[in-house]
DNA sequence: TTTCTTGTTGTGAACGTTCACTGTTGTTTT
DNA sequence: AAAACAACAGTGAACGTTCACAACAAGAAA
């Protein structure tokens, strides 16, 4: 019946079967409305019985367009390689759901910040555009972007939104974020409350929620006092060490928001070890509500993401860059969701 | 320069700064030894000047070959669809690390059992091969797995390994796990073991655990108890349901060993809810070592999969059927973590 | 009737590689 | 010195689509 006596069938092959040219299998394969219902019909029907597929290395070559997105992932090293932050695994669910649902492929690759890998996936035409997920050290990731920005890389980024990066970014409005925290933690009758995570520009998103929690606490006529704010990234361990520095520094202090819930559970661990009671003597409120967080004792209170607006957002934002209509960078509102950690 | 004025170089771009035909170029870079190391790095250097990158789309058409295999996830159909069994979401972490060895890229996806997309990922050359992990019904998912066998997909899948299945599979050696965890059982002097999970054929992993468990009793001379056993899917509602019919039914046993994780987390909301003591009235012991196992109060003992290795093996595994040398299945050995819920 | 649409299909080329051969050197063997 | 063989590079075609354009029919407008 084809051309050939082995092998996958071509879209020649369903022309043949079907007595038409096969630029037309191809255009009513893709559903373009040049082609009447009737042979469509029929072309789809034969196509399914020899179990043909349209190859989709030929389609993206042909047509420069992979429809695929690649999903990067971008971190200081760690210890655990493997090991992957929780947040960031559940914005994953969210972006599968959005590309299906867009019928986008999606590749994933953690390449480590050293590599020069994700400059390349446009270029090799194996995605239309990146999305960038990552943490750690933002200026080092800043002339990453820059450069990607210059080689006119199409990407969404999700972190902190603001204007200065090249790129359009979509993130939490930590800052309103951040206050919602903190007037959590006021309501409670909680006064001095220390930030556990790095506050400096170099981590915008902490920084962020770092400043909508002091506007809280002015908005309430308390000073936020600097000696409460100690460094940490999101890892348990560091929350961990960062809650016993202020412990051993010997501050007082009756909560506790931490920028990550990592962070937040490495903290609880220490005020136990130290033999202080959450939410008793430390009320604790994290960030991210990762899985981890309802199982903890007491469960933790936390700041939600919006994870499925996220993905969704993302890839629409990128999909319209790749198009050629830029959107706007998108701030979406986090949620408060109190638990035992923060209300006796 | 090249012969366009605008857009990205080609090889031909490069073989005409370089002085040589175009399939050297290609020829170079791919590293066939078959050009001289002098004009390979001289290639080499021009490519680098002009920020030329290898087309994948061309070279997957020409080369019929991908090299990217696609990471399907498939369960049954779940209320929030983009909860990911966390247990797999490790084991994404693990199998991007091993297909980024080996110079691979990766799809994933999350279709649900009910589309035939799955089957469409080689057929379209869009991966040379593909993984599967999914949990639910196994005999609803062995059709689809036949029918990828008869079509000639390669494919690897996690799960139970044995004989009656088509394809070739990876996975822990659960007999053998499920022994674990009941001579640790044992070893703390309980005699009255409940088994939370399905076990019968439709779930081969959960049988061969409590099958491991039920050799364990035998060996110590204890007859299992059959109305100790209850059903219940890797969710932490259906294992709050199961030990709480359990309760309810007022079954006497001084130890749980969950299927998984998840359910052993429900279990012990269950027990703490009847007022009982863990592991005081009753030893839980989970399995998976999820991240949040360590979280729990008391923190939960396990049975930790080679997750790490369970991604290696995969990928080889897919890769030599790939390449045409059939590799046999693999069991691997599970590790009993031993934390707060089982010991005093 | 003639001309202009509109809808549908066919034609030839192009996307950027890799593959299978054919040449061309220069070196080794007989 | 002729023949044989490497080692390397070039030539033409092929992978399976999609694109731009031409061509044809049938009905509408002139």
């Amino acid at each position: 019946m084809g051309r050939k006596p082995t092998g996958r069938p071509t879209s020649f092959d369903i022309a043949y079967a079907a007595g038409v040219s096969q630029p037309t299998v191809s255009r009513a394969l893709r559903g373009d409305r040049s082609v009447s219902e009737k042979t469509r019909q029929k072309i789809e029907q034969i196509a399914r019985d020899l179990n043909y597929t349209v190859d989709k290395n030929a389609s993206s070559l042909r047509s420069q367009r992979s429809n695929t997105i690649a999903l990067l992932f971008f971190e200081d090293p760690t210890p655990d390689e493997t090991m992957i932050n929780p947040f960031f695994l559940a914005m994953l669910g969210s972006i599968t759901k959005a590309t299906a649902d867009e019928g986008l492929d999606l590749l994933i690759s953690f390449q480590r910040m050293e590599d020069d890998w994700h400059v390349q996936y446009q270029d090799s035409h194996r995605a239309d555009g990146l999305i960038l997920l990552g943490y750690g050290d933002y200026t080092k990731y800043r002339e990453r972007m820059d450069q990607l920005a210059r080689q006119g890389t199409h990407f969404a980024r999700w972190g902190s939104v603001s204007s200065d990066s090249s790129g359009v970014t979509v993130g939490t409005d930590n800052v309103e974020a951040g206050r919602l925290a903190g007037e959590h933690l006021l309501d409670q009758g909680r006064k001095r409350i220390a930030f556990l995570g790095h506050a400096d520009d170099h981590y915008p998103e902490f920084n962020g929620r770092y400043r909508g929690l002091c506007a809280a606490m002015r908005k309430a006529g308390i000073e936020p006092d600097d000696s409460l704010q100690v460094d940490a990234l999101t890892t348990e361990e560091e929350g961990r060490q960062a809650a016993k520095t202020l412990l051993d520094r010997g501050a007082e202090f009756d909560a506790i928001f931490a920028a990550s819930d990592l962070i937040a559970i490495g903290a609880m661990r220490a005020l136990a070890d130290a033999g202080l009671s959450v939410p008793g003597d430390v009320a604790v409120v994290g960030f991210d509500d990762i899985p981890s967080a309802s199982m903890t004792t007491p469960p933790l209170t936390t700041v939600m993401q919006d994870i499925r607006g996220a993905g969704q957002i993302l890839v629409e934002t990128l999909l319209a860059q790749v198009e050629g209509r830029d959107l706007p960078p998108r701030k979406l509102p986090g949620k408060l969701i109190v638990r035992g950690s923060s209300v006796a």
